[in-house]
DNA sequence: TTTGACCCTTACCTTACGTCATACCCTACA
DNA sequence: TGTAGGGTATGACGTAAGGTAAGGGTCAAA
């Protein structure tokens, strides 16, 4: 005669005592006896049953449905099964639904929003890039680290947007360098390129640090002509202007 | 402007009140106003916020991590995503091979426990049955209903080796036909055909009615010769043993 | 003013246990 | 014989995402 203690079939088994406790307290599985201090001790009986019940249970069965099966000799366990089945399928289908739209979604987020942190001074020539972090950091400390993380927030269309944004600003700013300054066009773009520096720094009002870092930012962009090139050609005469209505604005922010 | 209540939000998202309540008591989709009278409104951001909410929801992300991705700005998404998809992948994995598991258990239910009807006499000519069956009723009654529901739960296993053990109990007991009654042998063979019966009839203690079936069933062994041959040849003294074995069990239930 | 549709909060119910808390029991070792 | 360590019991609370009331306030139309 084989008796079990609750804690040897719960490891014979592979559950927990709490789920013995639990069985006993639905009336799911009971020991077969308690000795006179209560304790519980199962047989070779329950041992099968439990088995039956941890079978039922890898099918995703609920308990109550478990012991229907299990103790009424009048259900019909096939139908339960098939119902069961027809239940999980579903579940299935829905899940390849899901991985689907899953990847889809990884894919758009990769793309839309995954600003690569190399992706922010993309063209620049490396050492040129490291030099004026180096440089910026010591300066401007945290003010630059902050305008770093406020831009690699922003999703590849934003930067790109912003990026075009301040690229036609410049070149119109450039084209009219010899208009009167009072102009109501020139106003209007010396109000979108403070805006870009704003949405640059990644704050309403900008810090004196920030103006500064500002002027030294513009150090790195004459540094490449690419920046200051016009369809396709460069602009010697741009690259100059640039360098001056940058300072002009760092000492307007 | 346009102001949602709870129950015109709900009916537009497809959700229940009781969810928007929930959300909002979780800080996971708060109204954008209280009215005076304390009424949630919500507004046109609340109603996109929604969306991506049920969006994430359809992916099965738990309501907090949902909470996490739309509200901390650091949060990565895509490897929520991704690790949410390692989870999914194992749910599918699982489903696939607990499908196939019901699939197979299906089948042996199907092939095991469902003793029909028409199998528990199989082999005997229908007039034969029928006839049997007609007299049986009326003679006693539900003893025999009993013993058929019986026998009709069993398994076709089980039904065949019950059928088998008592084949091989039959001949063992013909083959000692001349041996001493008390001869332990006999005996041992005797004992197993009174289990056989209990078998049988489904009960511990067999019934006067019971045994009275049990003698008429001899009628119907008796009547098909192929239920007394021995290694494929009729044997009328088997048959003959059989009918006068069975009238004397009966007198001894 | 009443009626029916809405709204509010509070709170208990669900599944299948996990995780204490508290207390009793047993055995081996010093 | 005392104690330490492990086994056991019950009871209660917590979980996720709401469902389902109960009890009471609000609003608009008839």
């Amino acid at each position: 005669m084989e008796q079990y203690s609750v804690k040897k079939l719960a490891a014979l088994a592979g559950v927990s005592v709490r789920t013995l406790h639990l069985y006993d307290q639905i009336g799911l599985l009971k020991p077969s006896v308690r000795t006179e201090k209560n304790y519980r001790l199962y047989g070779q009986a329950e041992l099968l049953r439990l088995q039956q019940i941890l079978f039922y249970k890898e099918l995703d069965l609920p308990l109550k449905e478990i012991a229907d099966i299990l103790d009424d000799p009048a259900f019909d366990p096939v139908k339960a099964l098939e119902n069961h089945k027809a239940a999980l399928q579903q579940k299935h289908q829905r899940i390849t639904t899901l991985l689907v739209t899953i990847d889809k979604t990884i894919d758009q987020l990769k793309n839309e929003t995954m600003l690569q942190p190399e992706e922010l001074y993309e063209g620049f020539p490396p050492e040129t890039v490291e030099s004026w972090q180096r440089l910026a950091v010591e300066k401007w400390g945290d003010a630059v680290e902050r305008s770093r993380k406020h831009l690699l927030q922003k999703t590849k269309q934003e930067f790109k947007a912003l990026q075009h944004a301040a690229s036609l600003n410049w070149q119109k700013l450039f084209s009219m360098r010899h208009e009167d300054p009072a102009n109501e066009q020139t106003q209007k773009e010396i109000a979108v390129h403070y805006e870009l520096i704003r949405e640059f720094w990644g704050t309403a009002g900008i810090t004196d640090k920030q103006a500064a870092a500002y002027a030294g930012l513009g150090d790195l962009y004459i540094a490449d002509e690419r920046y200051t090139m016009i369809e396709g050609k460069p602009q010697p005469e741009f690259a100059q202007f640039m360098q001056q209505a940058m300072k002009f604005f760092a000492e307007r922010l």
